[in-house]
DNA sequence: TCGCTACGCAACAGATTGTTCTATAAGGGG
DNA sequence: CCCCTTATAGAACAATCTGTTGCGTAGCGA
């Protein structure tokens, strides 16, 4: 049999995570540690150590497990207009109302010295870049863009505002902003520069 | 004689901050502590806490000694483009040529339970928005703004899409992007929309 | 039932944190 | 120049946390 099929073994690993990532969300990440976890399941600190010789590796479970969310096929049906709307509300959601919102920081922040909290990051970009990539690459095939438009500037700056308002300015994302947001990136795409 | 004024308490304090913003700039706020300053300065650990009774103190000093960048006057003697382009050059270099660029990702992971990292951000966003509005205030005075132009949402997305680069997405901020950047941010300044 | 192994528990050294005390020395006022 | 004030260095201290080890128990699969 696999070794990680064990119960035992599985059991444990996610009763820990459940709890680090509620730690994560709560504390931060500093809070996440062998001790912590350990008084937060009464699961014995020997045995996390077992499980995770390294805190570094005990955190960065945490940050995939708090990063996770449900991948969605964004919708390509259009016009532009709507797709860009649905797909901006998901990333809204996600930064939100699930914890990547309040994780995100802390994950940035260890990114600057741990590779693997690097990938958390960019694993997350990855799918909503490539998600307006399609978007895009629909409405174009559809004729919806100007020829000129500069579509990979659009797909930064849609993502890029959000996320500068969410985890850096601290601004709220209300869907009155996002409208506007959604309505700025959609002209930019369509309407043909006048010169 | 005020009491801040004695050169010993003055000499300390410079001293332990320099060595203070050095740490968080290489090791991460994490490995700012009484502990680490005292073997970095030489300065007794008694007299540190003397100083800084606790550590969040501390290290929110060194977060504003990080985060104090010259302030500069933004140029509004036009055209649009050249004031954008200069004004946009200098945010690239708080990014990549000052210890903000690496001590802003701490600082805004902190921010999300520490009302004073809160603040330094503010402080810098606040700057940085108010010089753009300068900016685009001149432009629209000097008529070369359209009518429609959503300039507060313009604001948001020339300082948003660098900050979301450099801290969020990991990418570089060199010229040729910042020409582009400051190009569509123009473009939708001064050219009206179609419709 | 039996062997394997994950687990809990206790003990341990080492490092770190925060506090307190005393002696020293640097500074400012007369 | 002398004296008083006070900032600093240094040591000692308890308390906490980290990381490791060894051992007995209990759950798992064959």
């Amino acid at each position: 049999m696999n070794l990680s099929d064990d119960p035992r073994i599985v059991a444990t690993r996610n009763l820990a995570l459940d709890a680090a990532q509620e730690i994560l969300q709560t504390d931060g990440v500093l809070a996440v540690t062998h001790g912590t976890v350990s008084k937060a399941t009464g699961i014995s600190r020997s045995t996390l150590y077992r499980h995770w010789p390294r805190l570094e590796a005990l955190r960065n479970d945490a940050f995939v497990c708090a990063a996770t969310s449900p991948n969605f096929a964004p919708m390509t049906n259009g016009p532009l207009r709507t797709d860009l709307a649905w797909i901006m509300g998901k990333l809204r959601m996600a930064l939100t109302e699930t914890p990547w919102g309040c994780v995100a920081p802390q994950v940035i922040a260890a990114a600057a010295t741990d590779d693997q909290a690097r990938a958390v990051i960019e694993g997350f970009m990855k799918d909503r870049m490539a998600n307006l990539e399609e978007v895009f690459t629909a409405a174009r095939e559809r004729g919806e863009l100007h020829k000129n438009a500069p579509v990979p500037q659009l797909i930064e700056m849609a993502i890029a505002v959000p996320y500068f308002r969410k985890l850096i300015a601290g601004l709220p994302l209300d869907q009155e902003w996002l409208d506007a947001h959604v309505d700025l990136i959609h002209r930019m795409a369509t309407e043909p520069p006048s010169e």
